[in-house]
DNA sequence: CTTGCATTGAGGTGCGCACCTCAATATGAC
DNA sequence: GTCATATTGAGGTGCGCACCTCAATGCAAG
């Protein structure tokens, strides 16, 4: 049998309220009252049952997502993985929320952050460009005790939270390999395109892509970015434009996770030329993009491994647990065609 | 407060005593009570405490991972993964066990799974071979009420059992658009090399490789399959043969989860043509050609996720739980030098 | 009507732990 | 030595449920 508290006590020679004292960091224990339970738990390979403890502190976990009011499909995705988590752990006495705030004004964001109370929720995941203010509210909220993980957004990464996400500069480097490859020896120029060269993750992902293109493909040369501002009218004037004064473009990078807008203009001045294209996340209008054999490659991050990760992780920072790291690293993606998994409706 | 199972007998107007009959399917409940019972969870949102039930049910699930004795480095880093779930599995009353037997007989095979006791096993994942011995008593372990899951082998799927791995056709089709659109316009010959072709997943790979390449890149052709049959001399003996006669070699694809002895083989051979080289499964072997840049790309299949899924989906069987198939569904990665995931030894 | 069986309710126990109180003892300062 | 404080032990309660027993009721066949 699986030794219980009981037996640890008996091991290590002290009271089960001794044992309650080390196991739950409570005050008023001596160093050799703690060394001998230490030691006990080793020698008996003492391991807390975890549905026990749940049961017995009877706690409600309460954690958040802070998402952007702006996007398209990627964030519709990534709102319904979150929905699908808050179903998965109701069982598990763990309330799942999610709320959207306009992030184009740092104070606001900061705001908000610094309103969140304490007691009313126990860890937060933050997706939120980079800015001095909601750095300190972040910085904040771990110090009144509220967990937090930065969550798939280009912000400097705190010591005090974790990040769930991927390593943007390797997501544009990879970009850029595919690109470069599948391309060929053709020579011409690149066309990359983002919303805003604002966001850190854009830039991040611009120096990685540009780093494999420069050094590996000298016949290929990738153009200033281009900045849509999630503007159907001045994304088709801009990429138009780009188009007719550089007839050899061979190839289109999309860095932001919206690729819609972007791409549907680029369609519409593309005439007869053949473009490589690659863009960021998988999305309905991604996947049937590459199916229609109109975008290349997509380098993706699941939305769903990232929520699930995102609450594993405050989950295990509330209980002052540890985690499998190796789980909790979010892979970079290359998504073609042939190895696009289908979103299925029924079961398992 | 949530509500709980008394809460339940109330809204229902039953006792405890047929609630408790009716969430565990105990005989002797009227359809009158059940369907009082299911009214009431629906309008009350009533969902089981699955703390409370383990505690209460203080029951140690047994699961064990049958693997072939054979493999190299794959093999070993499945092994490893296994010995992860296992330590992190300990505190949830769940042991992991894992077994290697040969797989080169199919009765022995089936007489090993034949021989597993009902009662002191909860569910297995094989990952063995197809053979009609190993099918059956695949099924006759299910009708045992063990739970099965097919675990990344080339079997044909059963119905009664959960499987847990790629599909090989895609992962194939995928291997050939990366080959067709690295190697770019130049024509030539793609070399495949199996371990062996007797595998259903080989088999599968190949069908799917060929696909994409007759398809979409007329102006390639793929070689009959070399079989090395993990042997070293034999490898080399036929490998160098095949560059000789084919000095119009592009590309080596190798089919296998064990690319060492073939690509060592390779490049022992292959003098200073430029070859395209595609590969299975991220192992140290792999990842290291991947960054020498001897490998061009790697299709991968996360066997710490494998393991992980299989596990989960055990558990969930054994409990008649429903599961979120989008986190089973194991991805076909493409992995290149730029999105290599790198092994960190510390934690997060 | 009686017999037999299916159904239901009442109540108890235990799973392993967290959290609490109160008394008893140890340890230190003075 | 005395006092204050730190430490320890004993014991109880409850978390939500599974599982068990036993008595009571219902219902149908004969």
């Amino acid at each position: 049998m699986r030794p219980t508290a009981k037996d640890l006590a008996e091991a290590a020679g002290v009271s089960l309220a001794t044992v309650d004292r080390v196991l739950n960091e409570r005050p008023n224990v001596s160093p050799k009252a703690a060394r001998k339970v230490a030691e006990a738990i080793e020698r008996i390979g003492f391991v807390r049952n975890p549905a026990a403890v749940a049961l017995a502190r009877n706690k409600t976990y309460r954690f958040r997502f802070v998402l952007p009011t702006s996007g398209d499909q990627y964030l519709a995705e990534l709102l319904a993985r979150v929905r699908e988590a808050k179903e998965a752990l109701r069982a598990d006495s763990t309330e799942v929320g999610a709320v959207q705030i306009p992030m184009s004004d740092p104070h606001h964001v900061a705001k908000y952050l610094t309103a969140i109370d304490h007691d009313a929720v126990d860890g937060v995941a933050v997706m939120a460009p980079e800015s001095p203010q909601v750095r300190d509210a972040l910085l904040r909220l771990v110090e009144r005790g509220v967990k937090v993980v930065q969550f798939l957004s280009g912000q400097e990464r705190l010591e005090s939270a974790d990040y769930v996400g991927i390593d943007n500069f390797a997501a544009g480097a990879t970009a850029g390999k595919i690109a470069g490859r599948f391309i060929g020896a053709r020579p011409g120029k690149i066309m990359v395109v983002a919303e805003t060269m604002m966001a850190l993750d854009s830039i991040q992902r611009r120096l990685g892509f540009d780093s494999i293109i420069n050094a590996q493909f000298p016949h290929l040369e990738s153009l200033p970015s281009l900045e849509t501002y999630a503007d159907e009218k001045r994304a088709d004037l801009i990429i138009r434009r780009t188009l007719q004064h550089n007839p050899d473009t061979v190839a289109v990078y999309v860095l932001s996770s919206e690729a819609r807008v972007p791409l549907t203009a680029v369609w519409n001045a593309q005439g007869d030329r053949p473009l490589t294209v690659i863009a960021h996340e998988h999305t309905p209008f991604s996947a049937q993009a590459l199916m229609d054999e109109r975008i290349d490659a997509v380098i993706a991050q699941d939305p769903g491994h990232a929520v699930r990760s995102a609450l594993r992780i405050m989950r295990a920072r509330a209980d002052h647990r540890e985690l499998l790291a190796s789980q909790e690293r979010i892979r970079i993606e290359v998504l073609l065609k042939e190895n696009l998994p289908l979103r299925k409706t029924a079961g398992l």
